[in-house]
DNA sequence: ACCATAACTAAACAATTGTTTAGTTATTTA
DNA sequence: TAAATAACTAAACAATTGTTTAGTTATGGT
């Protein structure tokens, strides 16, 4: 027999959990400010997601399927490199939110929990890193002039430059963004 | 007048105080653990430091100094973009403590207080980066062909696959992190 | 209309945070 | 040797952490 109804939709207040965390990270995201961000009480918050790292498991959810778009374009492009520049690109762009670049949500995920011992996290980490150097393998290979040896060599470049661009574009500018961008992608 | 002597060397518990600061970065550091691992008291330490943030500047301050001997090779040497090439890899290299990949304290750093309002911390970084760009344009204007456009642009490019590496490499192995640098510099 | 019950509010919880303080020990200097 | 005092130990501090719980409100189905 079901009783009151939810008085807020748990999509939603996720959404803006995702964004405190996004911003701060897990860590320097307190109870508190969840409270007053999500706008419900920490009962609710307990009651929808467990605890804490519930909601944040919850909120990495989101950001991934909300990013799904950029890579589901890179995934069924057909230009080869191209692609994977103009990947880098749509990356940078998403990863502004309220004219503040924040980085990518998995990215600092991974860098702030690279030595911790949160097994089922940093396996949701390494399985988004795999994916996407499958997809570079997978682009760079349309090039038949490159052989097995250098496409893996160029998607560790790639992936590690990826890797390093979103925890950068934190601290330095659109300016220095493209120009590192553009560079990159010179000479591949 | 003097009394008791100080049972322990300022210098020795700072090293100690900075790598366990270096691993886990200021916030996730607590005065626990850093009267363990640094054998002295709480009262010591505040003596000594004033505070937790004092600590923190002293390691930070001890961290430059340990490392500048690589920014002097840089400084004074003459091969240009190989010089930068170099410095790299001595970077990484410098980074590993106890066959753990930590990544640069000062990155590590900049990154969790790249929107704090610590005013201090936050002009400290921003030299150290600045001191890193002006190396970088001295070595890159070494080679005479380039104009100024370019080596600005370079320079950019460098200073933050500098800061990506560092950060990146936390998490990604000895082969990916060689395989970064040699295609960064492969056609500078 | 009523009652079971889900969802709410607000307070309390124990544990941990950085910091301070009261009291003890040891060493220098006169 | 004795007084002065710096450095030590250990406990307490207030504030904050994530989490739970007791009590209240509102809404569902019969």
């Amino acid at each position: 027999m079901m009783a009151r109804k939810k008085q807020y939709i748990e999509e939603e207040v996720v959404a803006k959990a995702m964004n405190l965390f996004w911003k701060n990270g897990y860590e320097a995201t307190s109870m508190k400010m969840l409270e007053h961000e999500m706008g419900i009480n920490k009962f609710s918050i307990y009651s929808s997601f467990g605890n804490k790292h519930g909601l944040f498991l919850e909120s990495l959810k989101l950001y991934k399927l909300q990013t799904n778009n950029i890579f589901e374009k890179l995934s069924t492009a057909s230009s080869g490199i191209a692609d994977i520049k103009q990947f880098f690109y749509d990356s940078v762009a998403s990863n502004f939110r309220d004219n503040i670049e924040n980085g990518c949500l998995v990215t600092n995920t991974y860098n702030e929990f690279s030595n911790s011992e949160d097994e089922l996290l940093k396996e949701q980490m390494t399985s988004f890193m795999n994916r996407l150097k499958d997809l570079f393998i997978e682009k760079l290979k349309m090039d038949i002039t490159k052989n097995e040896k250098t496409v893996l060599k160029q998607a560790n470049f790639l992936l590690l430059a990826k890797h390093g661009l979103a925890a950068a574009s934190r601290v330095n500018s659109k300016k220095e963004i493209e120009d590192y961008i553009e560079i990159t992608f010179q000479n591949l």
